[in-house]
DNA sequence: CAATAAAATGACCGACAGTCATTTTTTATA
DNA sequence: TATAAAAAATGACTGTCGGTCATTTTATTG
């Protein structure tokens, strides 16, 4: 009986066509100025249909972060090039990030900006964090380029390879964040974006390439 | 007739007696499970009383982020050592900043998360953004001892000053947030706080140094 | 064509930020 | 000191919104 599996099938269809709706009101409103029944009505529902599905404003904003970086992940993916050595792939890595942000700006902004409800801290404790450590998450990807350049050469092999990935991650998240919510600062400043990145980009290469000399001093 | 003057000086204090009790409750109970009712009766006022005072709930919180900053800066000049280079001064720029951190973690999450709120986007482009680039901004003390360092020979001239006073602060502010927001993932992976910082600090004190020369005589 | 199950609805609830007519307190005036 | 005027404080009230649930509508079954 096919019936099952057509109604498991229209019951998906119609889970995804509300995170469509909840997309286009969120990208156009804001996440705090949209409100339950906008989506509802964007999705041609009741507002009661809607947590049939989600539980949660919240886990709508989730959903929608899970998009963002399935989209995220492909860009790195295809910016990766076998050949090259892991150095260049960490430069590669940083460059789709910030192409993914110039060219999917509201699913960058709904990835960056979904920390801070003090709800949200907590609710990541659970499955969420072993997915953002061990799944299939753009940071295990760096993780891969790093473990990569250690094992080819091209990168330092004195720094652990997690702390190296988790910086390299969270220093290109702080400066993308910092260049989108003080955008104006930074324009009255004349600094471009994609100066800063570069920059950034270049000072990293520098530093992750192996030290020939067998100073530095720290622990 | 000094009636005037204690008036001021009376009104002053309730002021900051209210951003006291805002205070006490945000700690305790977080921003977004805080009422301004709750402020009201920490404060031993009516709710309305407080809005003789303050416009909104986000105004008090950009109140105690002005609290947090002045003591931010505070940990910042007093970690500044004039003997030193800039290079050097940076780095401990750098370890005031976690140190603070440390010592005053409800201010430091304050000034971390209140970004986000869409509302509070907007709010800064106005004055606020003005102190944030000349003001007396914990970024300014930077931009300082990158010109400094610069003048002194002991950070790399080829980069222009401000690019990489907003790419030191951004990217100190990532790694901050970032442990902030994942410290469960991070202590899965058995990486600290300080250790990160650590490798980070050195990371820049190489990556500034002036590029084509050996230079370190100001060591 | 019932009987039953599944899906959808929208009126309703509680919580909360913010308002404002009224009351209380302080100051000025005579 | 008595009283008017000004300043400060109050708290009942409003509108909004996330979330719920008894009821209705639609689909499935026998």
């Amino acid at each position: 009986m096919g019936i099952a599996e057509r109604k498991e099938r229209e019951k998906e269809q119609r889970r995804q066509a509300i995170i469509d709706a909840a997309e286009k009101v969120f990208f156009t409103k804001g996440y705090d100025s949209s409100t339950m029944d906008d989506i509802a009505e964007a999705a041609e529902l009741s507002k009661g249909t809607l947590y049939l599905y989600f539980q949660s404003k919240d886990e709508l904003h989730f959903e929608i972060m899970d998009r963002g970086n399935e989209i995220l992940m492909g860009f790195m993916e295809k910016a990766i090039d076998p050949e090259k050595s892991g150095r260049e792939n960490l430069r590669f890595l940083g460059e789709a990030f910030v192409e993914f942000s110039n060219r999917y700006p509201e699913y960058f902004q709904a990835m960056m900006f979904f920390q801070s409800r003090d709800v949200v801290q907590q609710k990541l404790n659970e499955q969420k964090l072993k997915k953002f450590i061990e799944g299939r998450s753009s940071i295990s990807l760096l993780n891969a380029m790093v473990t990569k350049g250690i094992a080819d050469g091209s990168v330092r092999n004195d720094l652990p390879v997690s702390h190296l990935t988790t910086l390299l991650w969270s220093q290109m998240m702080g400066i993308l964040v910092m260049y989108s919510t003080k955008k104006p600062a930074f324009e009255y400043q004349q600094i471009s974006r994609d100066q800063l990145v570069s920059i950034h980009l270049d000072l990293v290469r520098d530093g992750l390439k192996p030290r020939h000399t067998e100073d530095s001093g720290h622990e």
